[in-house]
DNA sequence: ATTATAAACGAACACCTGTTCGGTGTCAAA
DNA sequence: TTTGACACCGAACAGGTGTTCGTTTATAAT
């Protein structure tokens, strides 16, 4: 049975009952919670599709320890059940100064925001601003909101970016798209119109828009 | 040792183990594990700490089950771990038309969101909407944004709420403030003005706006 | 009918895991 | 000094848990 097969009718019962499982009691089921579960009475038999659930990916195992098996990311994609990734907090976005630059070799992080890896999708390099004040508006985006960054240097055209732009010594949010010499800088806001750079050393990329969070007050 | 007393230096480092190696490993540590981890020989010593940490509320235990340790919400909460809530998404969110009703009482739910519990605080009848159109601009909400409602038929005086004004045939996210006789609705872009309703019965509150989500593409 | 494969069966084993029980050491208060 | 509370120790036990090994059953292909 190769990776690309369906799961048979009984292996997704069993990854179904290790989610519920795990769900219900914070910790994964036995071989035989999971026998018993599913129908199965021998735990060599419950091993065997847990070989094969664990070969195809859905699910990690370590040999030899008790409970010791968990959803691997595909199979937590899968049934719908997704995990924590802690997000570090860096510090205020601000139309006035440039954002701060994120250290990722630092261990110890002060504060952070706990999301769920299924609405961030790809988590290198990400970390969090606060919004300060109301002079993102043209980006959509509100005093108060978390935005979540990806740390680069260069964005692709049409990707949102916070631009710090040199001459006006100000931080903003735009789609940025080099256009030959110069760049174009559209806003969020579709009734408002774009602006344009002519000189592309005026244009510093500090990091690639991925996710604005508001929690209504 | 009462309820209300800090935790030791210990029992501190405890919990920090169990939920460190539950992110690690998926599955929680057996006392043996928790006793290497923190510098404690002897398993029953781990075993009494473990009692003092549930009778405070911080855990929870089945007895006599292997690794049958989780966080309580409160221990998950002092720790800065979050659970994963989900929530259903019924629908969208346009200006032309009444947004969906949501009905709790069925199990079986379509399309969700997985979101952490610590961004959305008390998690009671909430639904998730999906925006389309950009006529909430107003409300710097964008099209394809994720709006999370509580549903409720009524707001307290600042609120931001999802209203159905009916002479309009119309939905509009803004801020409710009841004034005597009129209702005033507020956008949440401040640079915008009010409208003011003088026939509060073409009021309908569908629901209270909780938070929104913008994924950015 | 035969063969091969997948998926189950069951018994037994090794060792992992929580628990019990009795003890020691430290500290503070009386 | 004595007492009590807290927090640890260690040995041993009971049973829980994953694994091994050989067997059986069902199905599909030849």
């Amino acid at each position: 049975m190769s990776a690309w097969e369906p799961l048979t009718e009984r292996q997704q019962r069993i990854l179904a009952c290790i989610r519920d499982f795990l769900r219900e009691r914070g910790y994964p089921p036995t071989v035989r919670d999971i026998g018993r579960e599913v129908g199965i009475s021998s735990p060599s038999a419950v091993k065997y599709q847990l070989e094969q659930l664990e070969q195809r990916g859905f699910i990690e195992r370590d040999p030899r320890s008790s409970r010791g098996i968990r959803l691997s990311a595909s199979g937590a994609r899968l049934l719908g059940s997704d995990d924590v990734v802690s997000i570090p907090i860096l510090g205020i976005i601000a139309a006035g100064e440039p954002i701060p630059v994120p250290d990722f070799s630092l261990r110890d992080v002060g504060d952070t925001i706990e999301l769920t890896r299924g609405i961030l999708g790809d988590i290198r390099d990400l970390y969090a601003l606060r919004v300060q004040g109301d002079s993102m508006i043209d980006a959509l985006i509100h005093d108060g909101d978390i935005v979540i960054m990806r740390h680069t240097r260069q964005v692709e055209n049409g990707e949102m970016a916070a631009v710090w732009l040199r001459d006006r010594g100000e931080t903003t949010l735009k789609r940025v798209y080099w256009e030959g010499g110069r760049v174009r800088l559209q806003p969020a806001n579709p009734t408002m119109s774009p602006i344009y750079i002519d000189d592309p050393r005026q244009v510093e990329i500090q990091g690639k828009v991925m996710m604005v969070i508001r929690q209504v007050r």
